[in-house]
DNA sequence: TACTATTTAATTGTGTACAATTGAATCGAG
DNA sequence: CTCGATTCAATTGTACACAATTAAATAGTA
């Protein structure tokens, strides 16, 4: 092993950016269990949770809100249509865009998803300053990151 | 839209963890265009990170360390051996353990790679102070998540 | 009006992720 | 010493994730 150190900058416990990859891996699979009973994914979650919001809207708006591209929104709304909580359909006005709107059994997911939030804020191991302090840098990061 | 908020709770706005989910998709982005030069993806860049400094390591002891199970390493460590980073093979102590060993090549990508930290960190717009910070909320996080 | 440029989803191809299962090797209690 | 339990890596199946390409529809311009 190196002493000098010339490495040490490829060493993963210095890392800043691999703690923010596990530890997103890690809080998405505390979600996996509460999801399952809803049968949907967390993927799929984020997703309803922004149709819950607005009712109807285009893939690409989707996308933008959600941070995915058709690639991936592409199955996964196939998917959530089939199990019945949105419907898919083209726009009148515009033929290259396809509306996505959440049907009554996706709203009545929404009262059964009601206490995700809660269980997930009580497994997260976050005390309320870090949470806030987390939150808040993530938000600047986020927003930083997209100004580039 | 309701204006009560009975379901704020649901609103992606209001989630801790998509930030956590976007921000970890968006950095590891920033590292595709460095990894491409080098030929590899960013979790075969932490895969090697951690054989560089072991020499030679159990795919158990890699999947520890970088957090990943053997359905997501086999097919990656195979793909490394395909490049001529990493030779595997059984242990002739245990032969159920594959030992995974770094080559001369993938030393020498080691040099190759002494540019990425900076890169990545001159291009992740965070002041030093919220680095700082960042760092140690989700290192205490994840240590938590795993105490659980 | 023609005709190019742009916008939008869908598709293709590669590479993670991970739960669950399998099968071989090793361990350990009786 | 033996046989059931455990430990490993590999496999199977499902679901993202995203770059690059495609194809259809629309917008913009000469």
């Amino acid at each position: 092993m190196e002493t000098d150190g010339r490495y040490d900058c490829l060493k993963l416990e210095n890392q800043l950016c691999f703690p923010l990859y596990a530890c997103a891996k890690e809080v998405v699979r505390r979600y996996r269990p509460l999801l399952d009973e809803l049968g949907i994914t967390y993927t799929q979650y984020i997703t309803m949770m922004v149709l819950w919001e607005h009712r109807s809207m285009s893939v690409k708006d989707i996308g933008e809100t959600v941070c995915l591209d058709s690639g991936t929104l592409t199955p996964l709304l196939k998917k959530l249509e089939e199990k019945g909580f949105v419907e898919r359909g083209r726009s009148p006005d515009d033929e290259r865009v396809l509306t996505v709107t959440v049907t009554e059994k996706g709203m009545e997911l929404r009262d059964r998803a009601l206490s995700v939030p809660g269980a997930i804020a009580s497994c997260i191991p976050l005390s309320a300053e870090d949470a806030v302090t987390l939150a808040r840098i993530l938000r600047d990061l986020k927003s930083a990151l997209n100004a580039q």
